[in-house]
RNA sequence: CGGGGUAUAGCGCAGUCCGGUUAGCGUAUCUGCUUUGGGAGCAGAGGGUCGCAGGUUCGAAUCCUGCUACCCCGACCA
């Protein structure tokens, strides 16, 4: 028993911080707040990467690459922005390092100071509005749709693998219209983007909604997000899309001559998503055996494993496995087959588990004789013989199921998870005793917000797009509210 | 950044209070034999700047000072 897993109703937070670790997906690294993502990991942000580009490139936007450090000047452009991410930014003040004058080390060359000090990007909307200013004349040069996948720094005082790093992995979108309603569009439409990919490859339901004042963007005018609730009743944000308005058009002088022959202000969008989906894949599906990956992020789809005596059965098994490897192969799926001698079936079954492999077939001599192969589903943990006849088709079949059963799961526990309450002490009693999502009025004010939250630490996670109206109070000040709002505690 | 905790073999820990042989234990690793349908058994072997840097002392894992990293709780944040 190697690695044994805390439990996660014992305590949940070790249990992530286990997992990611223990199934290989990241661990720390000698930089404070900066994590080594090891390859397992990176093969499921490899193919979370992969599906995401393809949706952005289908939805007609291309990939471009802009600089990790960004003039000082640049960020002090646009009030609001610097407001916001000021208090946790790196700073290059020096270029070149020298040997200590007491032999011992190196150190910064003094001399070697920048005349204007770079700040390494913790977003691009400058260094990128000012890429655009020179690429934007007239409205034919509109609208512009670029995407980048990238690295940036946000000097976090408290940092956990994935949900928050120092430094991080992301994509940042930041298009450029001539109309306010196309850029609108744009932001909902990537928003849109974000939800389909949440649901149909990490499996995690998310609400689409609008952030409040305090939760917004700096700099934006309104940000769009995607809420997806965790396995302990936390809120995770999942990404976000900006409509940013004419801001950054504004501190950039980024004009264009329009059709009617005016110079106007461009209008503009940026969205992103991070790593820390990696996180939300961890937490929305995983049990205490280790991680369950959906089928369509999966390295792997399925992990064949030999069971046998001799080494006259290995051969005669790993000739078999090899064929069933060859025709999943040829369905487009991802097989391992771990034929290592050097561990015992049993430790292999554990170790999969713990990764995560959606399926595995298990083979041994007297599947061979009965022309079966047992077939074990990571998601149920339920085990059946099936006939090796026909398996490619079979595990195709059972893989989609796989993916609807855990995006069904979750949505169960979501809808399980999200309560109404209509009072103050209805709020807190949720909040308090069972967690997840608490749909409530409220009458709109920063102050009441900033209430809420001092009281319970729960925040509003959104105002849904799909929320009705309907008549109520708030629930902390008993003033007139016109629409519910979604509260949690979250991440 | 504030409060608390931790740092000893790849991993998990004991030893630290009260300084004193060659720093232990479990697990993992290596070798051999037996095993193989849910983390195998026995025998043997290898593996340590005791987080880092100073200091006290005849002698420091142990006492003192500083630093670093990680974990938990707050503030901040995606």
């Amino acid at each position: 028993m190697a690695k044994e897993l805390t439990k996660r109703e014992e305590n949940y937070s070790q249990w992530y911080n286990e997992l990611v670790v223990k199934a290989d997906l990241a661990e720390n690294s000698a930089v404070r707040g900066c994590m080594v993502i090891k390859p397992y990991g990176y093969a499921i942000w490899e193919k979370m990467q992969a599906a995401l580009d393809k949706m952005f490139k289908d939805t007609g936007h291309v990939n471009a690459y802009f600089p990790l450090f960004i003039p000082k000047s640049f960020f002090s452009k646009e009030a609001a922005h610097v407001e916001g991410f000021a208090k946790e930014c790196a700073v290059v003040t020096h270029y070149r390092l020298k040997n200590a004058e007491d032999g011992k080390g190196i150190v910064v060359d003094e001399d070697a100071k920048l005349e204007e000090e770079l700040i390494i990007r913790p977003t691009s909307e400058t260094i990128i509005w000012n890429t655009y200013k020179n690429w934007i004349q007239s409205y034919r040069d509109l609208p512009i749709l670029c995407n980048q996948w990238a690295n940036v720094v946000r000097w976090e005082m408290r940092t956990r693998l994935f949900l928050r790093t120092a430094e991080f992995l992301w994509q940042e979108g930041h298009t450029a219209h001539a109309t306010k309603e196309e850029a609108i569009e744009e932001t909902e439409k990537m928003l849109g983007v974000y939800a389909k990919f949440a649901e149909e490859f990490l499996a995690v339901p998310v609400i689409k909604g609008l952030k409040t004042e305090n939760e917004r963007f700096a700099g934006a005018l309104e940000t769009y997000c995607i809420e997806a609730l965790m396995q302990d009743g936390k809120a995770l944000q999942a990404g976000t899309s900006h409509f940013l308005g004419q801001n950054f058009a504004k501190a950039f002088d980024v004009k264009f001559l329009s059709n009617q022959g005016k110079q106007e202000y461009v209008w503009a969008t940026s969205w992103g998503v991070s790593t820390r989906l990696m996180g939300a894949l961890v937490m929305a599906h995983s049990d205490d055996n280790g991680l369950v990956i959906p089928p369509k992020l999966a390295p792997f789809h399925v992990v064949i494993v030999p069971i046998y005596k001799t080494d006259e059965q290995l051969t005669q098994i790993s000739e078999k496995a090899l064929e069933i490897k060859k025709l999943l192969e040829d369905k487009g799926l991802s097989v391992k087959f771990d034929d290592r001698t050097t561990h015992k079936p049993g430790w292999k079954f554990a170790e999969y588990e713990l990764k995560g492999f959606p399926v595995r077939i298990a083979m041994g001599p007297r599947d061979l004789e009965n022309g079966t192969v047992e077939i074990a589903r990571r998601d149920t943990l339920t085990k059946e013989f099936v006939n090796a006849e026909g398996i490619d088709e079979y595990i195709v079949k059972l893989l989609d199921e796989i993916q609807e059963n855990i995006y069904n799961k979750a949505l169960k526990f979501r809808t399980e998870n999200t309560f109404k309450a209509d009072n103050w002490e209805e709020f807190v009693d949720v909040i308090e005793n069972k967690g997840g999502f608490v749909s409530a009025h409220w009458d709109g004010t920063a102050e009441t917000e900033e209430e809420i939250k001092n009281k319970t630490k729960a925040t509003i996670r959104c105002i849904p797009l799909d929320s009705v109206e309907e008549n109520g109070k708030c629930i902390l000040t008993g003033k007139p509210s016109k629409k519910r709002v979604l509260f949690a505690k979250a991440y």
